[in-house]
DNA sequence: CTTCTTTATGGTCACTCTGACTATAAAGGC
DNA sequence: GCCTTTATAGTCAGAGTGACCATAAAGAAG
């Protein structure tokens, strides 16, 4: 903003830049990390799987691009994308990030509940889920991005009520601790999860009715939906690694 | 990167964007938070204060933009600043946040140990240490910004090492302390935050020699400098609000 | 129908961490 | 010398946590 942008603010002259958002789309599925990827199908990167996204519009917000991209490659409809959580991680900007051309990419994350194969119309042509661990190697510096996104999404579990996102409406709690243990990749105590949650204020708050079964397995689950709350305290923290447990990166970032 | 670019990709068809970093650089100094501004000396928002900051070169990354700006204004050394902690907040992208053109903004945060007045060459003249609270109203949505950067640095405080990045290389507790307390707008109990600070690998090392007399008053305290770690285990954890706390804003974001 | 397996739920117990507090040491000001 | 100020050491009760054990309620196997 210090340095003067010359007379006129010809936007040519002090702006060749595209701007993009990529869109990093998580669910849980089968006790299994996913995420939404697009096979390209076009230079550069011809046949190689990437993260949804596209450009940003003359007068669009990155949020609201990402949530256009979002309805496009998921074929969700617009009440639906509207009332999730999206959330901005970082921007890459790289200069060689693209060969085309100069482009900065703006980040997000989404997290989804389990739902049917994505079968939008337009872009969503060859959008699928995979598994986050099979996933890659990517186009761009998509590799990147997902990495930075499932530590942000692994550490926000701690301390936010975000993995109710990746729940149905209604789940049961060991619905719920199977969300962290996937995305942690660890197993977790029953009775202590349980413990937590139920004592962090405003987390989940039980539905009235008969309780359901899961998978048929086992004495019925009780019901819950997602509480009011958006920080969680206390947080539930991920348990101190043992040095042999599997995970995708090291580094703090939340 | 879904949609197609036209033939070509021609960068001024798909590329109408500006894109800034700007800088929200903080420091303690006399127990209060300090924040570096400069003066805006044409229009849009002609002598009003902003944050400093400034446009992408052609193939610049936004951390080095950061950096290079960051030098230009506070007249640091380039070995300087390429060691201190730059973080990248979040990008701003409303349609409407320059009046003049579509320019989104990558924000970030640097900490610095109180220093002189900036007195670079430059842009610089016109930079000034400001009392965040009193700063303000700022340029363009420079407010939000550094709304967010203090969010940003105070839940960071909690379980990273970032508080040492506010002192000079050897400091005291006390003065460590300081910089919670100031940051956070708490007082913290002087033994237990020793406690906390010494149990936490990595976070201070004793300095051998004899101690330094902080102001004269008081016993003299021991010298510490920073760790070798970057997060902080166990986390040092704000105390929760008594309502009648003073804040700026709501919302946790680490 | 009985038994086994599976999942949900309730509870105990020792250990750790935390906040609140008291006490002592070492400096300067008067 | 005495007071104030700051640093440092230690105590103690309560909260939170991890590692358990126990029981309930379903389907599966015999």
């Amino acid at each position: 903003m210090t340095t003067p942008a010359p007379e006129g603010y010809d936007p040519h002259a002090y702006a060749p830049f595209a701007v993009t958002v990529d869109l990093a789309v998580f669910t849980v599925r089968e006790a299994r990390l996913h995420v939404l990827l697009v096979e390209r199908g076009q230079e550069p990167f011809r046949g190689r799987w990437a993260l949804p996204g596209g450009f940003l519009l003359p007068r669009e917000s990155a949020g609201d691009a990402a949530r256009r991209e979002l309805a496009e490659e998921t074929g969700l409809g617009p009440d639906t994308v509207g009332a999730l959580h999206l959330e901005q991680l970082r921007t890459y900007t790289d200069p060689d990030r693209d060969p085309r051309m100069r482009v900065v990419s703006v980040a997000y994350a989404a997290l989804l509940p389990d739902l049917p194969e994505p079968r939008g119309g337009g872009d969503a042509a060859s959008a699928r889920w995979w598994d986050a661990d099979a996933a890659g190697p990517l186009a761009f510096d998509h590799d990147t991005i997902l990495t930075d996104a499932r530590d942000r999404i692994g550490a926000k579990l701690e301390y936010s009520c975000l993995a109710t996102a990746f729940c149905p409406a209604e789940f049961t709690l060991g619905e719920l601790q199977q969300v962290y243990e996937t995305v942690w990749g660890v197993e977790l105590d029953r009775p202590n999860f349980r413990r937590k949650v139920l004592s962090a204020p405003g987390f989940v708050q039980p539905v009235d009715g008969p309780p359901r079964r899961t998978g048929g397995r086992g004495k019925p689950a009780a019901l819950y939906r997602a509480g009011d709350a958006t920080a969680l305290h206390p947080p539930l923290l991920r348990p101190p690694r043992t040095d042999a447990s599997p995970s995708a990166t090291e580094g703090h970032d939340r």
